[in-house]
DNA sequence: TATAATCTCGCAAACGTTTGCCAAAACGAT
DNA sequence: ATCGTTTTGGCAAACGTTTGCGAGATTATA
């Protein structure tokens, strides 16, 4: 790897020079510059970022920490973020947290050392290091999609309590009384909110709440799948599934079918966040649905304003959410 | 950000102690150390990542480029790399070239700038700058999933003529004669390597090959549904359909169900890849079968390797494919 | 022609580490 | 008491950039 030294000395100039014509950051002769620049490609340079990043005390790089990259969900926002990232110069290091806290605070921890310009993540929930280092200043960092309580941040969240309302009502316009819900994991804010959007409609409507239709997921296909089959065995089983994403959900049309049930006409399942694949499962899943690649160009947009101010006011955005109706509900019969 | 100097004057010893007592690379007295130490923990000291890197060469980071992480194959194998990365202290960055290669070249040249240790690379196809460059010493990198023509280095594949053959084989085995292919897009290897199985079984069978039954794809479950359109509309339609990936397959299976024939009775349809919603959808998807995740974790175990002696010989896996029959294909009627 | 203004460019410090080299102190053996 | 050995720890260079400061050369102004 030739350095910059070695470009200057081939050119017969300073290093100044060269990183000059490089960064075209003061005027250089022509015949000069015309020297580095071939020197430069007869030695095939290529500048060092680290050393560059060092003095500077920029990396042009964002860190994304997220439960899981692998998850549609997730991998859309990812991949939301390292576009909108590309296009403005950035990299990124992406981070799967598994849910779990200690590998959170242990990327947190990396993150900082190898001097990202900024962090995006999507919390496990409790609030984390970023702001028990309160005595530091804190890097650039938003908070997406889970909110940390007592955490004034940047922050791009979508409306999920009125989602989870609106997945409910259409269910209750349609006729259904007897509605469960699969939640996701507990004490991560999307699962508590839409749950609550889930409650509030059946109050609104006044639908008692049934306990034995409230089952726990993990926002996992197999866990809607085994809720499913468990909820179908009851002696008065509903006729309408909840689930609080769509993974589980598509779960649930697989378990359905897999006793005989048809979708929608014996049983109704709506899920929530719109990946890729509800469109294309049969029936058709109707959703919430979640505009997830533009979350993470928000984030990111969000986060490259406070890369350049640290100083500003935080900002909150909350993206719309919609309830998208296709065919796996139905009324009951 | 509290600096090893600092971290020295408050403990009123040198800066070198302070590295040594880090990095824990000389002896260094009780009293010393304990001084170092608490003065690393009042300060909140975390060491400068970049610096350490420019001084010994190494950033402890890998970049991947691969077509699309959202992609849920490349979601899987870019996980797998994260998970091995990490537990050796690797970082990961991650780089999409949506098939691009201009994209991918600017991607190599931003990473060989960032000094990363090594590339992992699912490769656009052509031959490209990592080896243009021979002149130079070649950083450390390990191709995945698509064979690059001339190029010897460390390489993680599958099977996928073999997989193509065992698809159609299976088909055939049912009965099957009228059998479409849904290809990929073209001059990636997979796609052309599965194709190649596909017309090797035809051949085997004395099947002849039908031009109207090769469409072509581009992976994605669009085209997967609107080429089964196409088909089925056909005077003599297809039996079956190979769809040479399981996003194709699915959509296949939708755009089948959405015009009231029935899947398997009314036609049958086999994937590639065995992604995780392909268990669930309905009927679940007959594919075949690629260890996604250990596809990471081998690219990742052979670039280790190689980033600790770049001058071993290069080692190509390839890994097991296997046939994973489900409900989505049955005898014609 | 003298002076000022403008262009061009190089020197060397700095970013925050690691580490080879050396020196002082402490200890053991004679 | 002397010398060799071991232990302990600091100095300063180096990694590859960027950039403030200043110097020389050139041009414009009078």
């Amino acid at each position: 790897m030739p350095t910059m030294r070695e470009v200057a000395e081939k050119a017969e100039v300073s290093i100044t020079t060269v990183s000059h014509v490089i960064n075209k950051t003061r005027p250089v002769s022509d015949e000069l510059s015309a020297r580095v620049l071939e020197s430069m490609d007869l030695l095939g340079y290529q500048p060092n970022l680290l050393a560059r990043s060092l003095r500077l005390g920029e990396t042009k790089t964002i860190g994304v920490i997220l439960p899981d990259s692998a998850n549609p969900f997730f991998a859309e926002v990812a991949r939301g973020i390292e576009d909108t990232g590309f296009e403005e110069g950035y990299s990124v290091i992406i981070c799967n947290s598994d849910n779990n806290q200690d590998k959170e605070k242990l990327y947190i921890d990396v993150l900082y050392e190898k001097q990202v310009d900024g962090i995006i993540f999507v919390s496990t929930g409790e609030s984390t290091k970023l702001l028990s280092d309160s005595r530091e200043q804190k890097k650039p960092f938003v908070i997406v999609d889970r909110m940390m309580p007592g955490i004034n941040s940047d922050s791009v969240m979508t409306d999920n309590e009125k989602g989870g309302y609106l997945a409910t009502s259409h269910l209750i316009q349609l006729g259904h009384r007897k509605i469960s819900c699969i939640r996701g994991p507990s004490g991560i804010s999307p699962s508590a909110n839409r749950f609550t959007g889930y409650c509030r409609a059946l109050e609104e409507h006044k639908i008692p709440l049934d306990e034995t239709f409230i089952l726990d997921g993990d926002f996992h296909f197999q866990s809607g799948y085994t809720n499913t089959l468990d909820l179908l065995k009851l002696d008065n089983p509903p006729t309408a599934i909840f689930a609080l994403n769509d993974l589980m959900a598509v779960g649930a049309i697989a378990a359905a079918q897999k006793i005989g049930k048809n979708v929608p006409t014996d049983i109704s399942i709506i899920g929530f966040d719109d990946i890729d694949l509800a469109a294309y499962v049969h029936p058709p899943l109707t959703t919430i649905s979640q505009p997830k690649y533009e979350i993470g160009v928000m984030a990111t947009n969000l986060l490259l304003d406070r890369i350049q101010d640290n100083n500003r006011q935080p900002r909150s955005r909350t993206l719309d959410i919609k309830l998208l109706i296709r065919e796996s509900t139905a009324s009951p019969r």
